[in-house]
DNA sequence: TATGAATGAGCATTCATTCAT
DNA sequence: GATGAATGAATGCTCATTCAT
């Protein structure tokens, strides 16, 4: 019946895991990875033992919530892989996942790598196989530079999260760069006369 | 003669202020801005009340180690001005701040944004306006795209940081990105038909 | 029912209040205001963090230790304006007080004010009124010198706390003394011809 | 030449050794004892060095210090001997001491024991013994109770030191309470019927 | 001898994690 | 299972004292 063989879990238990899952979202998205476990339970309106039953230390609650994000990220783009054109996936999938990134300063901070080095995770890994392959057909369709890889990708993230992490965001100061950044990804551009 | 007029400053003193500010350097550049003060004395092989002679807080001490960044920065990009190409001006200023801010996981931390923010200081202020005038410059001359504007610039700068905190930094990753970004800066990217 | 409306407060969590306050009343009254933390908690068989759930900063140990002393001596010495003979009542308000006092280095030094001028608290508004209202009714019925002022009170327990903090303390130093200062407060003492 | 056969001092030594005390009596009759030796040095406007040079540690200092002031006022009182009006001498020798006393809050707190206990000297003992006969001449011509004993007169300067202490120290506080605890060391006061 | 920079034990406070209720 | 009080190692900073210059 469960999805996973896991546990089957009873309902009042799911529940305080969502409850306690939401709020570490919130308090950790707001605050950054230095926020206290003990905020966490305060939002969740549970007490702090009951957060570290469902995760077993501060460093796993981040684990889970990360691995989520990518997880919601990954499925997007993995949607788009059914799409006809290459560049508007591969676009698309890059300002959603912007877009999730800005919006959350704990997760900036753990993409920028920063703080807390996360253990690999399945999320992560299909997003880097699935925006790999949307790269790949926009490299192929020849709509992209063939030199821009993979790696590329956290960096242009980066300077996403930082940019709402600055004292005074401007909601749209990254988006504005995300555009720029993009364009210069585009074979367009690598095919105007690039050294003089 | 004497390069400030502030205190003349003993010959061991002077010593001591650079033993701390090496070791500081050290210690922040490769942990981050959490390192510890201790850890900065030991590295600098004297007692923590000697860091403190010198920086009255950890701030300071990390607000100094900045400063002095900005202001190598500053200075390369200012002597830039005077080159004939400004593309390549730009080009090489941000080529240089990029090392300097690779090199430096606290300074990169600091770039981002997502610790501590610093206190406006000279260096920062007298890049943010050199560096203005060198993308100026380059728009003026028709080599740049008109829309990249200098807040542009520390989210390429966290880019590059955050690809030297990475677990497994590789360190041609933020050159080859660093490249390819700026490519996109330039006036030619935007000028070929964005859609076909 | 309950005392205060505040919080109900496990009984375990009360339990170990009261221990803390207990060991903080013996720490500070042995050693005065300058004991550490660390004391109080090793004497309270807790950990330092106990003590800091309970009371956020060492002042506010100091000042709940203080403005519980002073609600003490207060609540004594508002009973006594129920008695008839105005003289004893005040006698004995300040009786009570100083052998409070001399019993408490911390609240000596804090009486004194060479430490810690502690926030204004309930207790010690009220002691004031109340042994206020004590001298008024003395003077009204002329048992007390119309000079003596409520100022001159804490001038007087500095005296019965320093007793105590000496070297080698003997307990009836303050007690003969206090005799003699609150004869001296009496309306016959000034009544009498001053010099012949 | 010298006065004692102590050590001939070079002249410069011996005006630093004045210049740090003169700063030591300031700092510390200002800020009380827990004022910092650099604050001394600075006054002084020498080195700490020099500070310790003269006097091995912080407590040696404040021990040169007090000492200093209980000479004067036992200098003081010694003269108040040859007087004949016992009374009189008394209270001379009492109200200079508690001018300085309330004038200098480090001698204070010493006088309190709440800080540093000092090692007995030269001129508190003196003092003792000097005041001692003072109080047993008034008492031997009955112009003072005979239950007053000297152990009464530190308890008495520490509520004159405490006034001048207080947060909002009113200069005339202590002059009117001494004025009146002197009143009651009087023999009239003690003849009038005590016990109703 | 004077200087003031260097030392480092000491202290208040925080916060991830544990465990008695 | 849930709760939140208890724990205590860790951390920034102070200041009396020492010692190289």
């Amino acid at each position: 019946m469960s999805e996973l063989a896991e546990k089957p879990l009873r309902a009042d238990a799911r529940r305080n895991r969502e409850k306690v899952l939401a709020a570490a979202r919130a308090v950790f998205s707001e605050q950054g990875v230095d926020a206290q476990m003990d905020d966490v339970a305060r939002r969740a309106d549970v007490g702090v033992g009951t957060v570290y039953r469902h995760f077993p230390t501060k460093d796993a609650l981040l684990q889970a919530l990360t691995e989520e994000l990518f997880d919601v990220i990954a499925a997007h783009a993995r949607e788009l892989l059914e799409h006809d054109d290459p560049w508007e996936s591969f676009r698309e999938a890059l300002w959603f996942g912007a877009e999730k990134t800005a919006g959350d300063r704990a997760f900036s901070e753990i993409v920028a790598a920063h703080k807390k080095t996360l253990k690999a995770c399945r999320g992560q890994d299909d997003l880097t196989i699935t925006v790999g392959e949307l790269m790949r057909r926009c490299i192929a369709a020849g709509r992209m530079r063939p030199d821009v890889v993979i790696e590329d990708i956290p960096l242009v993230m980066c300077g996403v999260g930082s940019a709402s992490a600055m004292p005074h965001p401007m909601p749209e100061a990254w988006r504005r760069h995300l555009g720029i950044v993009l364009d210069g990804f585009r074979a367009e551009a690598v095919s105007a006369p690039l050294h003089r």
